[in-house]
DNA sequence: CCGCTTTTCGTAAGCGCTTCCATTCATTTT
DNA sequence: AAAATGAATGGAAGCGCTTACGAAAAGCGG
């Protein structure tokens, strides 16, 4: 149980404390004689020597960590994987930043909640932060001194690197997507559209795309909640409550659309028969959904993996130049859109 | 980008750096006058001082970290979380850690992987463990001097902490529900069936229940592979292959079920009406499924909490004694199961 | 006003590591 | 042969914080 440290190692292997920090590190302007180094690794595995990273990082200024912010869907609401989304993001980050020998630290996030005690405290190497977040929040990190990106967040900061994919364009296409399938009235579903978010941005594709087609966007057509399956089945309420107005909908998340699907079929609405949808997203499992989903395909890996590597690359980097990844999205077919015939 | 230390604070309020450490501490065999402590925490909002937590856990010996191990569902498999369970509990570790004032270590495991180096290094105060490992990886763990509780694992050693289900009886009960619904040929589905797992016990329960009833475990009927989806339709295709024999089936993971269910209705095999399903963890979608899973449920959330719960304890408390927490199952009935009269 | 207890605070010694700089030899160079 | 070079290592000063320990200030009964 007693910590062995770089003293003892440097003890056993009759060495200074620094030759033994020299040939763990490889510190490349020291050279360490071939002899040494044998001696000193001996003495490492001998001990099981590990050298403690906090007392690293404390000289070496920095950690090999970085910070990941998960927002928690709704305040008061401790799922922050209610999204499966989040999940898979997450996924990905973690295999990626292992794959650079970083690790992770992670932390649900609320709206009211300081981001710094997070980020500055443990002295992490970078921060990712997923989601859209207040303003004033996010200028507190600027101070940090660390690369901060931002994934799916349309804050326009030169101090942030982002990380996206073309939301606006996605929905457009969707929502084409159903037009051409023959659909006038489309209901537009979707998480809280806020400020700087993506759900805004999906809203003026939704919009751009029945305003080309010369359709109206009706107000009644657009539902707006929180981004879960518990808000889908809610929204298929609505719609009843409103009359069934719409023949199809372009759904801004794949758990939304699960449940919106769920509470139209226990209604008797078939899909996509009675309502066709587009999705967004596709997720994991959205090919095994019932109908499975057509869906605007992102990749999440993908958009982990450049997370991850946008946060490295600015951290090595020395002098601050903003850089911004945009993903693109393709819609993939499967079974929740039939071809409509508008009855009016 | 200066950081401010704890001198620059001791500085501006005119004390020593001690005493401004005493006050952000409330150590409490110190007193400091009401006045200092003022000025302290005039300090240090004035200059935005947040403390260097690396530089406290190396000389407290604590830091407020614990550490979370989460499998690769399979080695080569980026997607820890392609069973959605563990986003879930992942989440559920998350929030209550947070509660208490810890933040997460993450880290995704391969099998062959050294477990020390997320937990030794970062001087973590307590390490969870979801998922069976390899016993020697274990092994090298204990050295740690940290807690370590097991989530999920029938390793018996009171150098850990552990918290599981039910596992045996919840797969008994299952079976027999099956059963009692008229069912004679049932499949056990699952995924890699390992030492100390949880499957291993699940099996255990469904030849018991198959047992009590009279009814013979056929070879042919139990199904093994990975916990994904891909898994569960691969399983599908060899229901079909052998000749499509059971009536019902026991699947120990959601996923799989959600796998499963697609490719049986992609060969026109109606659920529940042709196979009834009864599967296992009642994941946040499984209600969304189609048909709506009929599962065991078990509380993924209480089972986090738990687990921080563990750490955190015995973390405080100085001598080890070993804990241990099982949580109970319930069955839940929703649309995957129904009556069946077997012709034979 | 004096010893004595309490309260209040500063000094200093680390925690385990990195890293600048100086030092010691063994080689070369001229 | 003396001077210059370079390779190989150790010394020591921190990184920013905690925490004995002890000293000074303050309260108090007599």
């Amino acid at each position: 149980m007693k910590r062995v440290s770089i003293k003892d190692v440097a003890k056993e292997a009759g060495v200074s404390a620094s030759t033994v920090s020299y040939v763990l590190n490889s510190t490349p302007t020291e050279t360490i004689s071939q002899e040494t180094q044998k001696r000193v690794m001996e003495a490492v595995n001998k001990l099981g020597y590990v050298p403690n990273l906090n007392a690293r990082s404390l000289s070496s200024r920095h950690s090999n960590l970085i910070g990941v912010l998960i927002p928690q869907t709704e305040p008061g609401k401790e799922l922050m994987f209610s999204n499966p989304f989040y999940g898979e993001l997450l996924s990905s980050i973690e295999y990626t930043a292992r794959q650079h020998g970083y690790h992770l630290l992670l932390s649900g996030t609320k709206e009211d909640q300081d981001y710094l005690s997070i980020a500055q405290n443990r002295g992490v190497d970078g921060v990712i932060i997923v989601g859209t977040y207040p303003g004033e929040n996010l200028n507190a990190l600027k101070t940090l001194g660390v690369p901060i990106v931002l994934v799916d967040s349309y804050v326009k900061d030169d101090a942030f690197h982002t990380i996206g994919i073309e939301d606006k364009e996605g929905a457009r296409m969707a929502t084409r997507y159903l037009i051409e399938k023959g659909h006038r009235r489309i209901a537009f579903v979707s998480g809280s559209i806020r400020e700087n978010g993506v759900n805004i941005k999906r809203y003026q594709g939704y919009c751009d795309a029945m305003r080309e087609a010369g359709l109206a966007v009706e107000e009644q057509a657009v539902y707006s909640g929180t981004v879960d399956y518990e808000y889908g089945i809610e929204a298929a309420n609505e719609f009843l409550a409103r009359g069934r107005k719409q023949t199809a909908a372009f759904v801004t998340a794949d758990v939304i659309t699960m449940g919106l699907v769920k509470g139209l079929q226990q209604n008797h609405i078939r899909i996509p028969e009675d309502v066709s949808i587009v999705s967004f997203d596709d997720v994991y499992l959205s090919p095994m959904a019932h109908p499975a989903l057509t869906t605007i395909h992102q990749d999440i890996g993908e958009k982990g993996k450049q997370a991850v590597q946008l946060v490295l690359d600015a951290a090595r980097s020395k002098e601050h130049h903003h850089s911004e990844c945009i993903l693109p999205l393709r819609l993939v077919e499967r079974e929740s859109v039939c071809e409509r015939r508008e009855k009016s």
